[in-house]
DNA sequence: GTGTAATTTTTGCAAATGTAATTTTTGATT
DNA sequence: AATCAAAAATTACATTTGCAAAAATTACAC
């Protein structure tokens, strides 16, 4: 073996590291103060950090967040993770969430990383383009990925991305349709329809996906008031749904349910959704903890935005 | 003002801190994972030490000493201090203060620094000889800064430079003469003496002293038995006496109390033990507090070797 | 003493860091 | 819209650090 010799005394790797860390003289100076050479001094503050003998602590609350944020990339996969700081007391996530997403997809734009924008639709996106500065992105195009239904005002696809066309000076398409084809409608007949073809056409030119996640409860607009007649969320649990990304429901391994209405769902699927080169999800709360992981799980997922107490429920469940 | 315009959030900072020291990035690496130029990393990382965000601990019991080492040179005003570590139970300064005096010297004699080492006399330096690894030091002369004193074994004069020459293969030589000339007799006509006068060029070309110090209590060697007759302990502390060194008494501030006992001393005067270039003082415990203090302040001391229990007890005094 | 092995020191160099000068960009003002 | 001032980025360079190869020293066995 050829393994160096290291094996001062702690006395003498306390010493270097005093002078060094403490008394910030460099490691020549150490060398010369101690009477040593550079050589010594180099691997001793080697041994010492590797020892754990030197500790850095950065005194920050921030460095909580980071942490946590790193975890998060490493357990689920993303390449990016944001951790907006959740107001404890009454955990309104859309908040914290929507100015993340804000904040982030500014930055993008004035980049000018992206020239088609594909969008979802839900409360924590139209908060995200509701903090979103006003500003021009030449050239940008807004375009929904899903349909939408037919109440639900300023959350609804055609809210959503008709208000951020609008903060951002840029031309909106969406899907004049339902988020679901009614039972019995076939699927290639009605996408055949001219607009739909260009709006389709239009989805596989987007270089960014801003998505969200719903779960299965009445708490979900997309439950509550666009599921497709006779399907019931008891229905979807019972065949392992945790929840949705654009309107394909994902059990917990992030697999699509065997469920005909994953079959009927208008606009991206998730096949086209992987071949759109950049991905963020926004969500949090307690409820969405199930569907976030399943998304990140598939794949679907290169930066996650979320609040820290999401953040931590997450980890909780994946430790 | 041309100060640089730093005032980085304090996220940034800690982001970048935490590239930077935690995940052990170079400043190039987390300038580029954060999309911003290097030099905002540099000045980042500046800022967030200079506003103390980051914290180096060196979790070390040695740099409690080396803190309190580097205290006492600044209080005291010597260019190194040692601080031995005291057992806390019996409170023995004699052995650890020995033993890191005699570690201090054989470094120095391994080192070739001297030639000619004046010692004085106590229990304090013959724990110390007693501790000296046996080897040879070529050409090394020991000699006897003081006279000593007619009673006291081995820790008098002639015991502890024949045992430090013993175990350096030096020779030695020392006053044959009391410490104190006894009143009435003239200075001059007694150090006229041929051997005196020989012995006196010597003390001219030492490199090294080697110091303790006494108190004024009855625990002191020299003052229970060494005194001339007439002079009691009460009259030196009258005179302001916080102890000696070489015989000399001095006061508080260091200076040589008005006392005709200081002019009566056999050997190196204080003058004299100035031009050595190299001067060490070997001392601890509670009662020695105070003449330490007063030697330093003399500047008779480079070097001072202590316990930590002393070096605390000395640094409370002088807060 | 002599040769050999092990260790330490010296030397050299490439990478990383700290810093100042220059250029570019940005934002504000007219 | 043009101009100016301020801020930021780029560039360039000196210092410091990390690391490996070569040289010197030391230790040890014979």
């Amino acid at each position: 073996m050829n393994s160096i010799q290291t094996d001062e005394t702690e006395a003498f790797l306390a010493e270097v590291c005093w002078h060094y860390y403490v008394n910030e003289l460099t490691q020549s100076d150490v060398a010369r103060v101690m009477g040593v050479t550079r050589l010594r001094v180099n691997r001793a503050l080697q041994e010492a950090r590797a020892a754990g003998l030197v500790r850095v602590e950065i005194a920050s609350p921030f460095v909580a967040r980071l942490e946590l944020q790193a975890e998060l990339c490493r357990k689920l996969g993303v390449s990016e993770a944001i951790c907006a700081p959740a107001d404890p007391e009454t955990h309104d996530y859309h908040g914290p969430v929507g100015a993340a997403l804000a904040h982030w997809l500014e930055k993008g734009f004035r980049e000018g990383a992206w020239k088609a924008v594909g969008l979802s639709w839900g409360l924590t996106l139209k908060t995200a383009i509701q903090r979103l500065p006003r500003m021009t992105v030449e050239g940008l195009e807004v375009v929904s990925m899903i349909g939408g239904t037919s109440q639900g005002g300023s959350f609804n696809a055609f809210g959503v991305a008709s208000a951020m066309a609008d903060k951002l000076g840029a031309n909106y398409s969406l899907f004049s349709a339902p988020i679901y084809l009614s039972p019995g409608t076939d699927r290639a007949t009605f996408l055949a329809e001219g607009a739909f073809q260009a709006h389709l056409a239009r989805l596989q030119t987007l270089d960014l996906a801003v998505l969200v996640a719903g779960d299965v409860t009445e708490r979900s607009f997309l439950v509550s008031m666009g599921l497709p007649t006779g399907v019931t969320p008891q229905d979807l649990l019972a065949a392992g749904a945790v929840g949705d990304v654009l309107g394909h429901f994902l059990d917990a391994s992030g697999a699509e349910i065997a469920h005909p209405i994953n079959g009927s769902a208008i606009g991206l699927d998730l096949e086209g959704l992987m071949r759109v080169p950049q991905r963020v999800l926004a969500a949090a709360g307690q409820h969405k903890v199930d569907v976030i992981i399943a998304a990140c799980r598939r794949g679907l997922v290169q930066t996650l935005i979320t609040d820290d107490v999401t953040a931590r429920l997450m980890l909780e469940k994946l430790r």
